[in-house]
DNA sequence: ACAATTTAACTAATGATATTAGTTTTGTCA
DNA sequence: TGACAAAACTAATATCATTAGTTAAATTGT
């Protein structure tokens, strides 16, 4: 007789990662799933809590893997440069890792801890590389919440449809970080002069 | 006996969208769609192409819903005012339609013609109203493309994840448009300068 | 006004899916 | 070596989209 196949958890995770970034992530079914892993789809239940539960324990694992991947850009860099440093990985993560990538945006649940305490250290370390500019809390946050919207959009619209003029896609992304941040500096400036003022 | 009920694909369309819009994109069905119109889900096939024909036309019908709302906005403004007035709309078209905004931007196949027709309509209306900063080519699709970005990024970060900190939400869109335009006015001022020395 | 045609509803059946319950095998540990 | 736990299995169910074939109703042409 054949062996019995043994599964654990990471094992799911790597071939269900391998489905969702070649297929996307409505591919990914429990069914296809085991047929991939050599075992029979309700056998997966004993590893996890059905395709809700699969589809959670991807999101975490992808970004927790996301955020070492940014996280180690940003290391020995501060202020435009770790932002761009941090903007080029987040986009070069989410062209390598699409179904990752798209599972970390979809998360039906977000309210399980697990996941709740994952998603806050990515955002942590956004607010990290933007507490070099001394900016007041409110700005900061104002500040994070914007890299945030701009990275995730191109990503989005760039998966979505695509930027279909013959215009390099690259060149915009480079548009959009460096515009905000010209902006960024021309407000912190203006505050600046506004204080001296007093 | 009862009269058979009789359906068109407008009313098919209205009843999606109730249900995309309070239970999620995810959750639209041929079976429960069919249950709100009071026919049977095979009868749904005289209408349209299955389950992935329906999800691509209540995208064009979104689409044209979002296009329609924003061009209205943007009647009678230039420069940033309508840029303003084009990002508001489009946010709160999002918030007041959000599983119509979920199918705009997840449509399976980009390839379908009227899809295609209907999405560059709305690229289309966004591209008008940056032609009045008298951008150079380049920069004009860098500036529409970066726009949509930003958008779009924020309404699926509030919508997928909800920004936590206790901020306003609206503050930081505005704080994120805003610093962008800045960002835009202070490159074309450079350029501006450059081209005087020659 | 009535017959013919077309539209759009219906029922019935199929295949794929996730999921649950209960069973058997296999690895581990006392 | 024997008991226990983990994790595979088979079998069964419910739900879903989809297809085929059928019937009713609206529309059209004479």
């Amino acid at each position: 007789m054949s062996q019995r196949t043994r599964i654990d958890l990471p094992t799911i995770l790597k071939a269900a990662t391998e489905i969702v970034d070649s297929q996307g992530l409505e591919s990914l079914g429990l069914a296809t799933l085991a047929q991939k892993l050599g075992i029979r789809s309700p056998s997966l239940y004993n590893h996890i809590d059905g395709l809700p539960g699969l589809r959670i324990e991807l999101a975490i694992h992808g970004c927790d893997l996301l955020n070492s991947v940014i996280s180690r850009a940003a290391i020995g860099k501060s202020g435009d440069n770790a932002v761009y440093a941090l903007a080029e990985e987040y986009l070069a993560f989410a062209r390598s890792h699409p179904g990752l990538y798209e599972a970390v945006q979809r998360v039906s649940d977000p309210q399980e801890g697990q996941w709740q305490q994952t998603a806050r250290r990515l955002v942590e370390t956004v607010v990290q590389v933007f507490q070099h500019y001394g900016l007041d809390d409110y700005t900061s946050i104002h500040a994070v919440r914007s890299f945030r919207s701009m990275v995730h959009g191109f990503i989005s619209l760039e998966r979505n449809e695509g930027f279909k003029m013959p215009i390099s896609v690259d060149d915009s992304y480079r548009f959009l970080i460096d515009t905000f941040l010209l902006g960024l500096h021309s407000k912190m400036q203006a505050a600046q002069c506004a204080g001296e003022l007093e």
